[in-house]
DNA sequence: TTGGCTGAGTCTGTCAAGCGGACTTATCCT
DNA sequence: AGGATAAGTCCGCTTGACAGACTCAGCCAA
């Protein structure tokens, strides 16, 4: 590498997947709001009890959730009790499954516990352990090192260019 | 709860996975200075001039994400300046990448731009798009819907039981 | 040798957000 | 009427983000 500018900076990020995905989810609490629902947890008292997110906190990123639609609120009424609501996940959160497993997959490797996971992603139908890999349109199955970002169609130029 | 309560309620979250890995993840800002590494962006100053991150946020990061493993300070030199220090991804943190694909991939997805993508994770060798798959140790490749998150070995019992 | 340039920070004051704990509301049961 | 409960709202404090100015170290040119 002599010394020229990295091909990226001649790019903007201002409209960035990444920056626009973490607009959705990137806020400490999000995630743990996600593992409780994904988990089957649906309830604001239950997710709170096991998550530990302050209740104005909860109650502002499941708003911000649903209004994002990866979220959607559901009646439900406990017997001898009036009518309430749950949260579930739309079709967008679950598709969101990729990146959970993925989290699980790094956490598993580099911040191991003694004595194995806490918990383990499987597939209902088999009962194997479900895991991610990349994979390319040609099928292959690169490691990250044989995987580039480049820019897209919309890549934009940066202002003042390095 | 005749509506018995979800399965995992009687599990404790304290050792939780995803909560461990978004202690180190889990930062608003977290993921554009990983988007910078991944893309060749080494440098303090570009990152921050890419990213806007705030300066004492990003030495404030820099220094978590060393400290946490997933980066390293490495020499360089201009020519005719004093020699500096540039931020490289260690093996943990090329890992991430199929995190960072899969965020990506669900970007592309629910919050698309007109015209295409601004970034394409792809091959280096095939030049084709990269994605994330789910694939269970069985060979199945199954959605999101077949997948659960299950306690492993060392998933702990509530306390506090509901 | 002095003075300016540059990348990579540090310092400061302001302001928004997170936090724990107490309080509120609506409905049901006894 | 009184009590229980889920799901919030309110409050005051503390922490962290933020923009903008300042610093520091080494190199170069005059």
């Amino acid at each position: 590498m002599s010394e020229q500018a990295p091909e990226a900076m001649r790019w903007s990020t201002e409209n960035c997947t990444i920056s626009r995905t973490m607009q959705v989810l990137g806020d400490k609490w999000t995630f743990h709001v996600l593992r409780e629902l994904f988990v089957g947890v649906r309830r604001f008292e239950d997710i709170r009890a096991r998550s530990g997110i302050p209740r104005q906190v909860l109650t502002e990123r499941l708003a911000a959730l649903i209004e994002r639609g990866l979220l959607r609120r559901h009646p439900y009424r406990l017997p001898g009790q009036r009518e309430r609501y749950e949260y579930r996940l739309t079709q967008a959160g679950l598709d969101l499954y990729p990146v959970l497993v993925a989290i699980i997959q790094w956490g598993d490797q580099y911040l191991p516990l003694d004595g194995g996971p806490p918990i383990i992603p499987e597939h209902r139908d088999c009962g194997e352990r479900v895991s991610v890999v990349l994979r390319c349109e040609a099928g292959h199955e690169p490691d990250a090192r044989q995987v580039a970002i480049r820019p897209g169609p919309t890549a934009k130029p940066r202002a003042l260019a390095g």
